[in-house]
Parts: structure tokens; C-alpha cells; sequence
DNA sequence: GACGTGACATCCA
DNA sequence: TTGGATGCCACGT
């Protein structure tokens, strides 16, 4: 049974992603050991819609742009999520990206 | 069972 | 440097 294995660590991951904080796909997936398949995790934060405590807007690409916003209901809604965990977003671009930036591998490391 | 698609990332020209 | 093409794995049709 353990074949998407992968979509339950990109659930817990996520969901382990401080408040205030964002992560991206790539990190994830390196941290789940394939980082080529950042594709992944997007996918399944995709499914991750169906399941109600997948903090999604605080999954963001390498450059910080709330690519998935347009999956979100209201393309307004992520970037208003991240804003009032006091995340600055311009332009579906984080601001102080590199500060925010949770890295699971560097979090969750050891 | 096979092909195409997908919220990305990385390599090559 | 910028732009185009490929790779990854799972799901949908």
C-alpha cells in the first residue's frame, strides 16, 4: 500500500510549516528524496484541496510566487491567508522570501 | 494498459 | 543572459 506514500509527506510537511513561514515545492520534494519531483507536490497539493488542513498558500515556488493561487477558490484568498499570518505579498510574490523560507530538511533534519 | 496532463525545477543552446 | 526543452511521479481519461 505504500505507493503515494509521497502526497502523505507532502500533507505532513506542509501542514508542519510554521505560521508566518513558507515553503517551496523543490524543498519538499528533496525532502521527501526526489527533488525532480517537484511536480509532485504540486500535484498533491492539488488533491490537498480535499483535505481541509493543508495550509496550500504556504506552498510557494523557488521564486516565491504564489504560482497556485488560481487553484485556490478566490485567487485573492491565498495571498490574503498569507498576509494575515504576516507574510508580506506583493504581487503573489512573498517578500523576504529567503526569511521566510522553511526548509523541512533544515527543520526537520536529524 | 497507454497517453496526456500537471500548483515545478534544472539543464542545454 | 534569456529562452526552450526535458525529467520527475501520480492521476485522469
Amino acid at each position: 500500500m505504500n505507493k503515494t506514500n509521497f502526497f502523505d509527506l507532502v500533507y505532513q510537511v506542509v501542514r508542519l510549516i510554521p505560521k508566518g513561514r513558507v515553503s517551496t515545492y523543490g524543498a519538499i520534494a528533496n525532502y521527501l528524496g526526489s527533488k525532480g519531483s517537484a511536480r509532485m507536490v504540486g500535484w498533491a497539493m492539488n488533491a490537498a484541496h480535499q483535505h481541509k488542513n493543508i495550509p496550500a498558500h504556504r506552498v510557494v515556488n523557488r521564486l516565491g510566487l504564489l504560482t497556485g493561487k488560481s487553484h485556490f477558490a478566490d485567487k485573492d484568498q491565498m495571498q490574503r491567508l498569507l498576509e494575515k499570518e504576516g507574510v508580506r505579498v506583493i504581487k503573489d510574490q512573498v517578500q523576504d522570501f529567503d526569511i521566510l523560507f522553511w526548509d523541512p530538511n533544515q527543520n526537520l533534519l536529524l
